[in-house]
DNA sequence: ATGGTAATGTTATACCATACCAAATTCATC
DNA sequence: GATGAATTTGGTATGGTATAACATTACCAT
């Protein structure tokens, strides 16, 4: 089993990707989150988050609806944003502002600043979470006299599958 | 009159700025830099262009359709959304991804990469073209094997005056 | 004037997200 | 196990964001 501490997905799955051992050790570090923070890893919130690590791609909401329906009929668009918030809130799931959809956290459970490098060709998205990056905006914004917060950063270009 | 080389707005205004003359500046490039590449520079692009440029803040496109209708009976969701493409075209404005919203370029006519710093007080943003950032971008995501485009770097936070 | 290109008008619709209230589930406590 | 408070989920309606498709008008070179 992995470690608590260390990421469970970073970069772009290689063709070695084993993806049931991948969704499961995520789903399972998922649920030990969520109890050891007294929240509720409930039936839906999982089947959400199965959806969403389906594939190493980013999903809109209303794609998720369409096959969380599959499994729950009476489902509506407040099912799945609430669901969505819940989990963007415990930080599992990442918002990709730019695409308006979710990907899956491959490193939950510490807070780290997030950097998503989405591929235009097959829209695989990894994850950096990388001090210095964050350290030079906030420096660069202080600068400027702002004191930043939080970063939105994500890099569109082509994933190393796409370029070979 | 400024120099078409150097960039007409950077940072956060403060007490000193005159927003007639900086929006006339403005709209004075942008009008220049529309002739010199044989676009048209037209009635409704300048409307909407003045609009966005009423403050220093992002604008959200039904907010610029429904004051664009005071000087523009007819106008409706399209007409708003294609002046918009074509201003982000010719770079004489940004899209917040983050807020859904647009905000005006501070230094069009020359590509730069742009970070902007978005005030979660007053919505102020200034726009950082920081070289540094975008190399080191492109750097740690080079080191994942993704080859970066393009970045999109909206950093949130508290701006100089909201934080004095 | 004329014809081609670019810009704008117009209607309809697709897509993204939330407000609001009702019903059901969960869980601590008795 | 029954009870009641709190959380979660169901369900309806609606608001907000964006584009498709086609008609019409304005501009400009000839």
């Amino acid at each position: 089993m992995a470690s608590a501490n260390r990421p469970l997905v970073t970069g772009f799955p290689g063709s070695d990707h084993d993806h049931g051992v991948c969704r499961e050790a995520v789903l399972a570090r998922a649920d030990a989150l969520c109890r050891s923070r007294g929240m509720r890893f409930t039936r839906l919130r999982r089947q959400v988050l199965e959806l969403i690590w389906d594939e190493h791609r980013p999903v809109k909401a209303y794609e998720l609806l369409e096959r969380l329906r599959a499994e729950r009929a009476g489902a509506a668009p407040p099912t799945v944003y609430r669901t969505l918030d819940f989990l963007l809130q415990e930080g599992l799931i990442h918002r990709v502002e730019s695409l308006n959809a979710y990907v899956g956290c491959g490193d939950p459970g510490h807070l780290h600043p997030v950097q998503l490098l989405v591929c235009r060709c097959c829209a695989a998205v990894a994850e950096l979470a990388d001090d210095e990056v964050a350290r030079l905006l906030r420096h660069k914004a202080g600068r400027m006299g702002f004191q930043a917060d939080s970063a939105v950063v994500e890099v569109e270009g082509v994933c190393p599958q796409c370029s070979s």
